[in-house]
DNA sequence: TATGAATGAGGCTTCATTCAT
DNA sequence: GATGAATGAAGCCTCATTCAT
């Protein structure tokens, strides 16, 4: 049961190692509360060896946003079919994000809580992955009004809210999925795009949003 | 003899000082990184007082939580007029919360970024408030359903999921809000009706939710 | 035997005990041999409370360095008497100097040595003192110039250049002298001032400088 | 098959380059600052190798001080012709001196400011050059005085302190020297001569001690 | 001959917290 | 009611040094 003491290894092995730890403890105790000597312990390496190769604190939390962030980005971006319809990219999207956060909460809390709470070097990193995001999202709306034959005369600004709302709620039903027993990404997933795509208004009416063809069973019913 | 140095203050007046302090070092450094000589400084006090008054730094966290997050709750709370319909109870919380956060950026920076990002103690005491809101919001759903003469057919769930997808967008754009310059408070919870209440569906089909009489101009255009 | 662990002292007085100890522990170890530790522990305190007055490594050596140099200006300005004659008042100096040094060995390694050999923030403090000296000097060297009736056409560099040989040979002669069992501070300026002020030439030529009325007894068959 | 990267070297040339980094290294950072990385990187050279060759920090200093010492000691014996008068060898072994500081600045600064300041093992080991080199001056003044036809009547002891003093001058003059600009080695040396071989007494007088023959200009005038 | 991989030990610094007045 | 004096504990980081190849 004790760990084998595997020793000498190819830094390159190591790093992912050092990084894998890193995540899962910056993710479970906070940046400041993560000791270095917690991350070097349950990466089965000493100290030194984590600044050998990292450098500092701050350097090895950076690497750790780097990674989940382009983890994420690259989770989210080989699920999505572009040219496809506006709401079937956004729908497609949200599974593999709400996939990918499920099954990385540690990175996921890094990038949604950690990073964002620690000042400069870090908000910075994460800022600018949650862009590329908001502007995912942005120009899904801007070809969605195209679709509806509408001329782009909604202000870029209004744009950028609503597209800043829908990945908010996005993180929240992220965090809510993740929280609540039960709830599949699918059905998160199918909650954001109701509440995104119908809006509340149309939802009481009776009319959800309604998933295309292969896709069909939205209700949040099922238990994919 | 002595000069006039000590300034003795009801116990009340102190305490309310150190908390102004504390809320102000805790939204700005973080948790961690703010130190309670920095606090002690920044009210006035000597450290020993601090402690005698509020025993210990996690208590001092959670009194400030606790405060902010009643202050914040009594805020919607009150800029909400019962009677009206679902959609104008939305609005007028919406604007109270904009209002409120933008007022309140320290106290705002405890609730949502501090005391989820620092484990338990503090955790559970934000998730307490914020499910209050969600239940508000829920609530609201509900009553949006009945008056839409539809049966609240709606599984629990998914207006639960609902709830805290409203919740996390209009999270999202209170930062939004608070780092864009020229974003009102106003603009903010229109922005936040159209999504959640009209839908992008809808609003590509050139369908916005309309604010109701007296609030009139929920265009983004306008420079309240 | 056990030092009596004395508590509770002003801070003038506790800041005095940690410089003791150190400008002994630098003094003795070396900047960078010297550990907080163990100036903390000489000094009978804990570390954090000579952070607390001392900020940090860099600053209590810095003090160190003032507080030494201080003391050994002082000590030769206090031993001058202006007005007499150029020799006379370099033979005071001398005297003062390797007085002073034989008592704080300490601090004499402190400036001579360890200021001088660890870069920057230090060299600057000690040379600006090892400046007042040789300043000192330099004019003493002008007055003698006077004295002779010599037109103070030497040029400004030698002088300078005078100046500096001799402040060496004093550093020299002090460390030997404290080295070297039964040379007293007298003995050491005496061999200076022959040394400087006759030179070798005319010793060799058995016309040494002499020491002025009072301070007869320069030959260094003497035991003061 | 393997790229042609390990350039096998006899062990003479690779220590001779491990010999260099370290003597700069330790020059410019000082013994406690220089890292073995440091060095072993500036050598070329991965840091095992060093220590197969060079056993430890402390050796490899010592190393440094020995070589550098041994060049220093060489170059003035070099400088001197044993023939002549003791002031004409004086004047020789100083202008060799201040040639090779000047050269060796490094090498210099390991000598005169790191090896004294850093106890016990390399302190003796510097000590015993300058005593050589103490003893030569020594040496050349007991010929002085056989020169003046004076018995040696001078106390031993206070011949040991003029010899202090004057290697003291040199040292001093030697950083004045390398430390303002514009002052050559030749300069320094003149300045030495003027002052340990003259004294100030006599220079005052308008009789400085002129260099022989061919060395004739000794003004500071000059510019050689 | 030469090195990439690895670590025990120790140093500087800071912090939350308490005592004695 | 209020504070100046004081500390145990812990964190980040670096270094000299070695092992296994």
């Amino acid at each position: 049961m004790g760990s084998v003491k595997t020793k000498r290894m190819p830094r390159a092995v190591r790093e992912r190692q050092m990084l894998d730890a890193a995540v899962k403890t910056f993710g479970q105790r906070g940046y400041m509360a993560a000791s270095m000597d917690e991350i070097a312990e349950l990466a089965g390496v000493s100290k030194p060896l984590v600044y050998l190769y990292l450098n500092s604190k701050e350097d090895l939390f950076t690497a750790c946003i780097r990674r989940e962030a382009a983890a994420l980005t690259e989770a989210v971006r080989s699920g999505v079919r572009p040219g496809l319809g506006a709401d079937r990219q956004l729908w497609a999207g949200a599974r593999a994000f709400f996939t990918h956060t499920a099954q990385n909460p540690d990175g996921w809390a890094i990038l949604h809580l950690q990073a964002r709470t620690h000042g400069e070097p870090f908000a910075a990193e994460v800022a600018a992955m949650r862009e590329e995001i908001v502007a995912f999202v942005t120009q899904l709306i801007v070809v969605a009004a195209r679709e509806a034959h509408r001329d782009p005369d909604l202000p870029e600004r209004e744009v950028a809210g609503l597209a800043e709302a829908l990945v908010g709620a996005a993180e929240s039903l992220a965090a809510w999925a993740n929280t609540t027993p039960g709830v599949s990404a699918r059905q998160a997933a199918a909650t954001l795009m109701n509440f995104a795509w119908a809006g509340l208004g149309n939802l009481m009416e009776g009319r959800p949003w309604s998933a295309p063809d292969a896709d069909q069973v939205l209700s949040f019913d099922d238990r994919a």
